[in-house]
DNA sequence: TGCACTTTGGCAACAGCGTTGCGAAAGTGG
DNA sequence: CCACTTTCGCAACGCTGTTGCCAAAGTGCA
């Protein structure tokens, strides 16, 4: 690695920061040098040409050319041979280099932990599980993140899936759990269930006891992150339907956190006022209606309930997609997306535009994990505030 | 003015840009200048030395006193005497040079057009108001809108109010009406009560007949748009409450106008699952139960209601603040804002943290045609997309 | 009245950014 | 084998914000 690059002091960057919205030529080169590192993920084993990242960027080739010439000596990316020629000289292929750099993410649930390493791509190599009880206190509950991220198997050059760690540097440990917190400050704020956790600063502890920056954040936005990454472009909205209903939400390819970083509480948005009692404290919460329904085995109106909460949130905020997860809806996808789909084509009809689809959420069980890695990854590829 | 400046081609500049994220000099420099235009407008009267925009932008000092000189070399900015000092040489200020620039907007509603002459800071110099109907065809609305623009009193020296248009460049028309309407190519989807308006090029039509660039949003977004530049700060919504219910966004300082430039269709959120029939057709909505409380005279019940779709868009936003506007807020603010209020707090009660303020919005009557001109006054000063 | 000190802000030199002009490299097609 | 097309790097360039230095313009104390 060269010395000007890496950790060294950023200085007033980007906007929200301390001063806001001065953009100096620091800022600049690595403004653009992560949204190369970016289209170059995106590209995947596919590859990507320099002619086509100066389009899709809006820079000239020339500037492109040493953009990758600085990522390549950096060991970020590479050449990948070349494309068919379109009558001239064949276009280099340039790739991310994935080994370059490692992340490892944490899903923290009530009953599990779940740790994953992921090379720069996101791909995972590496997971570990073990059982947990979020409410045996935190000294126990640290420990267990810490045994976790420890012993995550890293992919060695076999692949038996017990080697060491990977030499390139650990960016650092992504932490997801369910509940309120401060994400700017890493302090939570009453994990649904477990009031003991309140005002525990969550993040300092990790990251004095693991040595690496630790980032923490709500499981919905980790796993909204996580899509977003993952190659799902514009805005959208990830509504979670577990053991409660949350939502992560992603605005122009940024996760969207809100002033006191709170947002997404979609589950207790009122859809019938005065409606049954929800755990919350109000009446006619979406989720006291919806998890109703799902107790009374009744999942179509389970769905039809989720509908509403969706168009809600859709013609609020105009997205372009309402991705669903969670094990409710695992059991049944197309229950939920086709009685989601149905309202939103109802409010499309209405207003005489295109419905936005439905479709459920890609990565499973593992989406959140993933998600976490990536508040690490973020940054690096540009996707750093909200 | 410089050669360099003005409508010199901008190039692939700005995020949402066709080529999208990459920056290059011409576009920092721009970015970089508005941003200290901006900070020089919303300091007023009172100004703003360099050292304080250099904290605040987190530029040098020395980049600062580039930038202005530039300003103040285009007539943007002018010194306008020092502070006391605090053991040294004592700071010069700067203020913005309103007469710079001037912008009309044009508020287009249901039985009346208003258009206002403001200069670069917002302040409304001249002002013009006559009767319309909307349902007149195209030709007579196109007709009263050139007519009002043309008749626009400007200020002149001696304040009476019918002089000449000013000497500096009309910067161009912002217009604001109600109902969705797609405000990147400037084309009207359903005004509502008046279908005859579906799917015309207003920003075209409007921008030929006057000769300058027009730019054309919902009344809500040009109200909203008003109140950021008026120096409300964060994040906010507004809801305005007349003879419909909408919402205009505000996140980080920017409008919020959604993928297809739809979002803030908040009267027709769901609030009350086959609850009484909307005009939309759908049941339940805001709109339908606010509007009927208020027929009903019952302006408790209206507020309460207004407060559970508050609500709602609070938690899944995380805003800072509520804005009320409109007609029927006026008539009777304060049960409007307690009513509302009461709702946010229960709420906040709920979730242990402090609760969202409701405030009446500045501005009045006049506050949508005063936005409707920083529509055009916005890309000046760094508040272009959303 | 004079001097030391503090603070502001401009001038000049500078490193680094993307841009432009040009030419070498590496293919295709006749 | 040659003309042509296309890609991509080198060198010079203009412009950006940055740094080092110094004049300007005050305050406070002797």
């Amino acid at each position: 690695m060269r010395g000007t690059r890496g950790s060294g002091p950023t200085g007033p960057v980007g906007p929200g920061g301390p001063g806001g919205g001065g953009v100096n030529l620091l800022a600049l080169r690595s403004h653009n040098a992560a949204l190369v590192l970016d289209l170059l993920r995106a590209a995947g084993d596919e590859g990507i040409s320099r002619l086509e990242l100066a389009e899709r960027t809006g820079l000239t080739p020339q500037a492109v050319s040493k953009i990758t010439a600085r990522l390549r000596e950096d060991g970020l990316a590479a050449e990948a041979g070349r494309r068919a020629s379109t009558g001239g000289k064949p276009r280099t292929v340039l790739r991310l280099v994935p080994e370059a750099g490692h992340a490892v993410g944490v899903h923290l649930d009530r009953d599990e932990v779940r740790a994953v390493l992921v090379d720069l791509r996101g791909t995972v190599v590496g997971e570990r599980r073990a059982a947990l009880d979020l409410g045996a206190g935190a000294e126990a509950v640290l420990g267990a993140v810490r045994e976790a991220v420890a012993g995550v198997p890293a992919a060695g050059p076999g692949g038996d899936g017990n080697a060491s760690r990977p030499g390139p540097a650990l960016l650092g440990v992504g932490v997801a759990l369910p509940g309120p917190l401060d994400h700017g400050r890493g302090v939570l704020h009453r994990v649904t269930g477990f009031p003991e956790w309140d005002g525990f600063p969550l993040r300092e502890a990790l990251a004095e006891r693991l040595g690496v920056p630790v980032v923490v954040d709500k499981d919905t936005n980790a796993a909204a992150l996580g899509l977003a990454a993952g190659g799902q472009g514009g805005s959208f909205a990830y509504l979670h339907l577990g053991t409660g209903l949350g939502a992560g939400l992603v605005i122009g390819g940024r996760v969207h956190r809100g002033a006191r970083t709170g947002a997404g509480e979609f589950g207790h948005q009122v859809i019938q006022l005065d409606g049954p009692p929800c755990t919350c404290g109000n009446r006619g919460c979406v989720e006291a209606l919806c998890l109703g329904a799902v107790e009374r085995g009744d999942l179509r109106e389970a769905a039809r309930v989720l509908g509403a909460g969706a168009a809600n949130l859709v013609g609020l905020l105009d997205i372009d997609v309402v991705l669903l997860g969670g094990r409710t809806v695992a059991a049944a996808p197309e229950t939920f997306t086709d009685g989601v789909g149905a309202v939103l084509e109802a409010w499309a009809r209405r207003t005489g535009q295109d419905a936005v689809p439905v479709r459920v959420a890609a990565g499973g069980g593992g989406a959140v994990a993933g998600g976490a890695a990536e508040l690490v990854l973020g940054p690096v590829f540009g996707r750093g505030g909200g």
